[in-house]
DNA sequence: TAAAGTTTGATAATCATTATCATAAAACAC
DNA sequence: GTGTTTTATGATAATGATTATCAAACTTTA
């Protein structure tokens, strides 16, 4: 099994993206975080600080690199997470007093039938399916009293 | 069965909000569309023209009584919609490369079983569910060529 | 009709994000 | 290695979308 940053290094290599310390530190921030973070908060918590502009930038270069991909939530604000093919297909789980977010997986015979129900709901639309993304929506143990 | 704008009107009545001409406009505008509309796209849609700064405001306004919905989707851009208990509960079908949205629903039985799997899959989460948005990514005919 | 409360639209202010650019670091050629 | 080219960095400025302000107009209520 080969380890993330060796993956991601090598993906970027291949489009002549270097794999710098600061984005070593923003793959390793989203990494150890259950779902998506916020710009803002991937400044707070890579050590030592990162400035805006390069977050901003990094963001950006990993996001067009495929590497990470945007989620947008319901709080208008824009959270940044590991691309599916680096993470592993997930849902998500919003509790929506707090905005907290964190992944969830299907397990296979579920998410099989997930698929079906997204092919069949557009079957007569014309569209050519390519994907899915499920949002639950909840309270949190925190917020549920 | 009772019309849209007399729901819209009696619920925004109830909580002491006006539905003035600006907001009917935009709600019919919003009835017109089969998905969401940015705050650009409501002011190109709106016949005579609204002022941005209105749009801004009545959207915030409308969505703050429950009457719209913001929908966070693939592009950055906010996008607003009729809330659920007006359009009926619907998920959405995007088209990946043109970012065009339209609604799509599940009858009955697939929505049930839909459901069902946000319920298990968030079922050791230690969260309570109350709603669930699935978002179809695939390629309009005009783009699947 | 008068008074109180809301809405409107023009404008200014704010905030998140992106662009600029000189410097620094890394990769490459010889 | 030395020099050359390419890419990344961080400080700062600029942009663009959204929100706040406020006087005037409009609605509702008394």
């Amino acid at each position: 099994m080969v380890g993330l940053h060796a993956k991601v290094e090598e993906s970027l290599r291949s489009q002549g993206v270097r794999y710098t310390t600061n984005r070593r530190a923003l793959i390793e921030a989203l990494e150890n975080t259950p779902g998506p973070l916020t710009v803002e908060e991937l400044y707070r918590v890579t050590e030592p600080r990162i400035p805006y502009s390069s977050i901003y930038r990094d963001v950006r270069v990993l996001t067009d690199s495929a590497v990470l991909t945007l989620h947008h939530s319901a709080d208008r604000s824009n959270r940044f997470e590991l691309a599916e093919w680096l993470s592993g297909h997930h849902h998500h789980l919003v509790c929506v007093p707090c905005m907290a977010i964190s992944d969830v997986s299907l397990d296979p015979d579920a998410e099989h039938r997930l698929s079906q129900l997204a092919e069949s709901a557009a079957s007569n639309s014309g569209y050519r399916i390519t994907g899915h993304s499920l949002e639950i929506e909840g309270l949190c143990p925190k917020c549920d009293e």
